[in-house]
RNA sequence: GUCCCCUUCGUCUAGCCUGGUCCAGGACACUGGGUUUUCAUCCCAGCGACACGGGUUCAAAUCCCGUAGGGGACGCCA
């Protein structure tokens, strides 16, 4: 039977980076195995759910080229299915109604946490028949009252748990929707998922949803409880995949780096989409929980930089330009730029914001610089290029650079004496790519205008 | 409180299953050097870990037991 597995957020909140990197699990391990990947989106929850977090799902998932072969599904365009089983357990014996109310259930909660006891349901109606009338009642599931259960987990191995910790939870809430713990199962057994790989913060759910199996008549599938991400906070991973995606990460670093949070193909730290594919496996998916660090992230992500095409490159870095309302369009000239800049910063917002003087001439000379630099040694050279340059045949870097060359040696003038001031008068600052490809990254008539301004901050003598 | 899971450099991890090749390897970060027309890139070096305690064994990061610490679960949330 072909693999089949699906991702199942609740639609409660965006997708954050633990959400991401379990839907990355799921994707990775379905394309490994030529299987499916599901999304179904989890919206039991009436009072929380939300369809504009539905679409920020899928639109992080589609960001992070992880488009769901099916779905998304919404549990609550299936809640007929739900009833029909719960119908058919109770006829069956499985289920029955439990006629407690809240107020009462959450007393003896409190009771036994405050005798150090495990909170667990009394089974008051587990077999009772003398239903009060026209009261609201809930349908609880009848777990086993002796015996283990023992999954064998793909990443935790075996576990047992003792029956005598599970209770006879809820399966349909006295609103007649069900709960979580039930829908799960039938879902997944009714879309033939094969693998659930999730959190392990469902490991004990687990052991609660194997007997709703059971009495359903039907085989569990296997498991496989990913370690959670620990302390993911704001500033760790756990703000929506869309602001990371807005701070100016790729998402081919964002795939990259959360598929190396608990999973590892030996000392290979850059993997590309196939790679990941080809290689994941749950073999080598560790049992310990990792902590997200937003320093290696950036360093992926600049490695990610210098691998792009320069076309691709510029593509992205468009909006983040246009974000900060510079007159730019993708042209020849934005893919030489981005080349250019490509590993001057840490993410598209660096880049683009150290991209600026390209694009406008509103800029401040640095001052310190200004003072280092303009000097009247540099003068005359500095106006002989710039002649030079006007008559220049083939306005290209190569080109320039001989110019340079030529003029610093007639002049006897180091070349950090004429790249420094050609900086300023260019950029404002010292710092940029090579002189020459700036020079040639603008159009002459726009290079010459700002040597020519540039070169009346040249000071006097000192 | 009860149950489940985890524990190798600050962080991500390799090694652990199939003990010796590990006085523990790689990567990020950090520190120091070098290359360079600036900055960045790049290169080299350094710093830095088997949680603790018992066993088993000729030999343990690797196997067993315990302790401590961390995480998770215990809902008419998912």
């Amino acid at each position: 039977m072909s693999v089949r597995v699906r991702f199942a957020p609740s639609n409660t909140g965006t997708l954050h980076m633990g959400g991401a990197r379990t839907a990355l699990f799921n994707y990775l391990y379905a394309k490994n195995k030529g299987g499916t990947f599901i999304l179904r989106i989890e919206d039991t929850d009436r009072e929380r759910s939300k369809e504009e977090y539905t679409e920020s799902i899928v639109e992080a998932l589609d960001w992070l080229g992880m488009e769901p072969d099916e779905g998304p599904i919404l549990q609550t365009s299936r809640l007929g299915m739900y009833n029909e089983r719960i119908e058919k357990l109770l006829e069956e014996g499985h289920a029955y109604r439990c006629y407690c109310t809240p107020e009462e259930l959450e007393e003896q909660r409190e009771k036994a946490l405050a005798e150090g006891r495990k909170p667990k349901y009394s089974r008051k109606w587990r077999d009772r028949t003398d239903y009060p009338e026209d009261q609201p009642y809930t349908v609880r599931i009848k777990m086993p009252l002796e015996g283990t259960i023992t999954i064998d987990d793909m990443v935790q191995g075996e576990v047992t748990v003792d029956v005598d910790q599970l209770d006879d939870f809820i399966i349909m809430r006295s609103d007649g929707t069900p709960t979580y713990n039930f829908v799960v199962v039938v879902d997944d057994a009714d879309m033939d998922v094969t693998h659930v790989i999730r959190g392990d913060d469902h490991l004990n759910n687990t052991f609660r949803q194997v007997p709703v199996y059971r009495a359903l008549g039907l085989e569990p599938p296997t498991f496989g409880h990913l370690p959670l991400i620990s302390g993911l906070s704001k500033r760790k991973g756990s703000a929506a995949v869309q602001d990371y995606r807005d701070r100016g990460f790729l998402s081919e670093a964002v795939v990259n780096y959360i598929s190396r949070l608990g999973w590892s193909h030996g000392d290979q730290e850059i993997f590309t989409r196939e790679e990941l594919v080809e290689y994941f496996g749950f073999d080598s998916v560790g049992k310990s929980p990792s902590n997200f660090d937003e320093d290696k992230l950036k360093w992926v992500n600049t490695e990610w930089l210098k691998k792009l095409e320069a076309s691709d490159l510029a593509q992205r870095l468009l909006p983040f330009l246009k974000k900060l309302d510079l007159d730019v369009e993708l042209d020849d000239r934005l893919v030489q730029i981005a080349d250019l800049m490509r590993d001057r910063g840490d993410t598209l917002v660096e880049i683009a914001e150290k991209s600026t003087y390209f694009f406008t001439d509103q800029f401040d000379y640095d001052e310190k610089a200004v003072k280092k630099w303009m000097k009247p040694v540099s003068e005359p050279a500095i106006k002989e290029i710039i002649e030079s340059l006007e008559g220049l045949d083939e306005w290209s870097a190569d080109s320039i650079g001989t110019i340079y060359r030529e003029v610093g040696k007639k002049h006897e003038v180091g070349l950090a004496k004429l790249a420094q001031p050609t900086r300023i008068s260019l950029t404002g600052s010292t710092s940029s790519p090579s002189v020459f490809d700036l020079v040639a990254s603008f159009p002459r008539e726009e290079a010459l205008r700002r040597l020519r301004k540039g070169a009346e901050l040249f000071g006097d003598d000192e």
